[in-house]
Formats: C-alpha cells, structure tokens, sequence
DNA sequence: TGATATTTTGAAAATGAATTTCAAAATCAT
DNA sequence: ATGATTTTGAAATTCATTTTCAAAATATCA
C-alpha cells in the first residue's frame, strides 16, 4: 500500500469512482498532519478552523472511507468514542494509556506477537488482528501524584 | 475478595449502607447463572423472562453496581457494547474473538503479562489492568467456510 | 409493630457518539 | 456546457447507556 497523502487519496477515490473534493481534501490533510489518536470531534474542531463550513457528518464519512480503504484505523481506549490512527505501514502496534491524562504511547514487541501466535495457534484461531492495552500511570502522572489518587480522565494528550 | 454469590452481594450491599431488593437478588442470581460475556441487553431478556416487572434501567444499574464494587468487569470487543464478565479471583485473561460467529474463548499467558510489564517499566508507566484481544476465524467458522470469506459478524454465541 | 427517612424502582426522557436522510450543491465524463 | 451521479450539510435518527422523577420498597428505630 502507498503511503498516505493528499495525493495519493484522490488517486484511491478515483480508482473506487469516487469524486475528489475540497471537504475531503481537507480532511485527508488535516487527518494526516494531527498524529495519531484523534477523535472524530477533536479532528472536527481542526477542520472547522480551516473551513467552518464542513459539517461533522463529512468529517465522519471521510474518517470511516479512509478506515474502510485501509489508510487509517479506528480504535476505543476505554472510553466510548473512536479514535483514528494512521494505518501502520509494516509493523503493528499497541499502546500504553495514562489514565491519570489521556496520554497514549505506542510500543511494538515481536516477542508478544509471536506468543499471541502461538496461543491463538493452540485454540485452533486464525488471528486476523488484535488489540493490546495497558491501562495506567505515565511518568508526567506518577511524578505529579503525591497526594491523593485521584483517577479522574482528562482529555486526551497529544504530541 | 469473597467469591460472588447472592448472598455476599447482599453483604456488600449492606456494608455500602444500600438496599436489598428482589430486582438486585434476581439480577446478580442470573449474572451469576448466564456464564461470561453477556450483553445488558441479553441478560436484560433473561430477567424478563424471570420477572418481567423488571426494568432495563435496573439491570444497567445493578451491573454498574457489580463492577464498582470488583464482582464484574465490563468490556467491549470490537462493537459498541459492553459485555460483562464475573470478576476472576486470581489471573487476568484475555480474549480471542471470532469475527465469524462471535465466539469468546479465554486465554491466559504468564509470559505475555511478564512482557508486557517489562515494556511497561521500561517506558516509566506503571500499569493498574491491561485488554490483550485477539480477533480472526475459530476452528468451527474456519472448517464451515470453504468459498467465500464473509465477515458478518453474528450474535455471540455462548458456552 | 408503625412511622418515617432513605433508597430504589420503572417509565419515559435525556444524552452522546455515530449514522442516515434528503434536498441542494458540487463533481466529472462527455 | 450538459446531465448523470455523487457528495454535502443540517437535521433527524439510531442505539447503548444514563438520568429524571414520582411512586414504591426497604431499613431503622421508637
């Protein structure tokens, strides 16, 4: 698969006999500098200070036509809402999540992988895909955290 | 923690000064009988069909109840909807997902947590729980398919 | 036991993320 | 440009879950 940009998006719509427009361009685009692990709303209020005039639902469309093509991926952590990340080109990922302020780190480990395999292979599954989560404290939280536990979810981090 | 039946939960609640009541007994009673991974809704039915006075409002709060207080542990694989399971004593477990008939096989893996802890530490999180899912085709759904690869996904199925 | 303060309940309304509807606007092949 | 087709935005809808609120049930204690 070719690497996502702009560009290479008009091409898969074409292919697909889809039309190329400016809402999507936008989209793509913005989708594309944010990094990863945006919600829908958070990449909504991105693409509304571009243009104010592109309403959420398209920003849905486009999010779930990417996803659908393969370019991103569409994830829960925890909560209810989806967040999007760029589609890995080799290498799969998983990810470790600061419950104390959203944070969301990403790691990769073969030897899990491979264990994953094995037991799958053990049970007779054929694995197309897996989800792995660790769920806690990052550094910035541990080292804040003094006092009380408090376990209160802020708003996702970024950068 | 005491091992959940009818009885401790009416303990628990007592302990919380909340009440008992017959919807809560009927409620933790088929919770306890239905076995992991049951939808509100799905236990919802069954409680109807026990006592149909019940509410569905009831046994989202109930639920709730059991896992604030540890007896349950709510999940979601892959769908929008919360699965709950009974809290298990001692070893996580993890999941493998037929994306075919919705079947749910547990799994454990010492190695796979002992990994999982060092990436941990290695990048300074301190980890409270973590979800390790995998999701492909189960023995029966890959013997049944011979032509083509739908990706319907079923209704769980359970046992 | 009965009075009463408190909690719980069920039905219906509210919420919130995501999807769909539909008429108007934009796109694209000719 | 023309016209068929797709896309759009706003509003409505869906679906799981939560909340509201008046009525019912429960616990407490006199």
């Amino acid at each position: 698969m070719e690497k996502l940009s702009e560009f290479s998006f008009r091409q898969l719509l074409k292919e697909r006999g889809l039309k190329s427009t400016h809402q999507r361009d936008v989209i793509v685009q913005l989708f594309i500098e944010a990094g990863d692990h945006w919600s829908v709303d958070e990449l909504y209020q991105r693409v509304r200070q571009r243009n104010p005039k592109i309403g959420h639902a398209t920003v849905y469309r486009t999010l779930r036509l990417m996803a659908e093509s393969g370019w991103a991926s569409s994830r829960q952590f925890g909560d209810r809402i989806a967040r999007f990340e760029h589609q890995a080109e080799g290498q799969h990922h998983d990810h470790l999540i600061c419950l104390g302020c959203g944070k969301i780190v990403e790691f990769e480990s073969e030897r899990i992988e491979a264990l994953q395999s094995r037991i799958a292979h053990k049970k007779g599954f054929q694995i197309f895909e897996h989800k792995l989560e660790l769920y806690g404290q990052c550094p910035d939280c541990l080292s804040k955290k003094e006092g009380t536990g408090k376990k209160t979810r802020k708003k996702a981090e970024h950068g």
